[in-house]
DNA sequence: TGCGATTAAATCGTGCGCGATTTATATAAG
DNA sequence: CTTATATAAATCGCGCACGATTTAATCGCA
């Protein structure tokens, strides 16, 4: 027991809670794609909208908030900013006018020609190979899942 | 080629971006946190300012920063709120009136007895065995290292 | 048909995270 | 010494996240 300070017996070091990691990893990336977002005009957990949007047009605001796990709360005032700048549209269904309906605008189909420079400008940035990324990927989600499931 | 609508060549679809992936595991932790947070009064980052004050009491705002990679602007008004609970001190080191040192109360050393007991929670629900999430940590932590080497 | 229960978004308040700037102190160079 | 430079923290503004609540529409069922 050389500890500089008090026994330190059951608690982790920061460094090494994968939690921390996590959390630490989450802000490198956002790091990393900040720059690049930034001539996009848009945020992170924007564009993960638009990335949503581009894959699949006309989507409930429920259905984005299950895609990127977050809630109307959340969701709302992001789709209304990205309505401000013009690169989706917000409407009731009229089918069911519980439900809002988000589309893209035609600006807002137009950035996705940036989308692949970025991944390429990311990729690059983790420094590690295709093939690791997948497998850390698959990891990461299984860790995520469980979390999700502990906590519901 | 039989997407519903567009050629997604190029673009990922999101739940199989790494990034997504670490992004929503963050939020996964914190959704798993929360709860037993909360028995204590505390947030997830306050958490964190506290575990490194158990490892090594009277820190400066800018150690912490470093050891949580955090900035001046996101951990002070944080100690501020952990100072009006009584659960840390802020004083200017009078060696150095630009550097603020943060030594733990007596009550904020006092909530190091929950630490143990939460983190095995924590490890319980992820469901994973010890050595697979020590390995997983590890690559977390060098995927982080290279973003933010690459955002520097 | 009517009315309670459910569902979908929106609203509100709090606490991060961080870019940009400011304030105050310390250090270095002439 | 004094002035320029560097460093540490704080301040300000904005955009998430999310718990709790509210509003509005639909559904279930007698």
């Amino acid at each position: 027991m050389n500890d500089t300070q008090t026994d330190n017996a059951g608690v982790l070091p920061i460094a090494d809670m994968i939690c921390f990691s996590v959390y630490s990893a989450g802000h490198a990336f956002n790091r990393v794609y900040k720059p690049l977002l930034d001539r996009l005009g848009v945020t992170y957990p924007q564009y993960l909208v638009l990335i949503s949007l581009w894959d699949r047009d006309d989507q409930t605001v429920g259905a984005l908030g299950k895609a990127l796990m977050l809630e109307s709360n959340t969701l709302t005032p992001l789709l209304k900013r990205l309505e401000g700048m013009g690169l989706v549209s917000r409407a009731r269904d009229p089918q069911d006018e519980r439900q809002v309906r988000v589309k893209l605008t035609e600006a807002g189909r137009a950035l996705r020609g940036e989308a692949d420079s970025i991944t390429m400008c990311i990729l690059e940035a983790t420094g590690l190979p295709i093939e690791e990324l997948r497998d850390l990927q698959t990891k990461i989600v299984r860790l995520r899942d469980h979390l999700n499931r502990a906590a519901a």
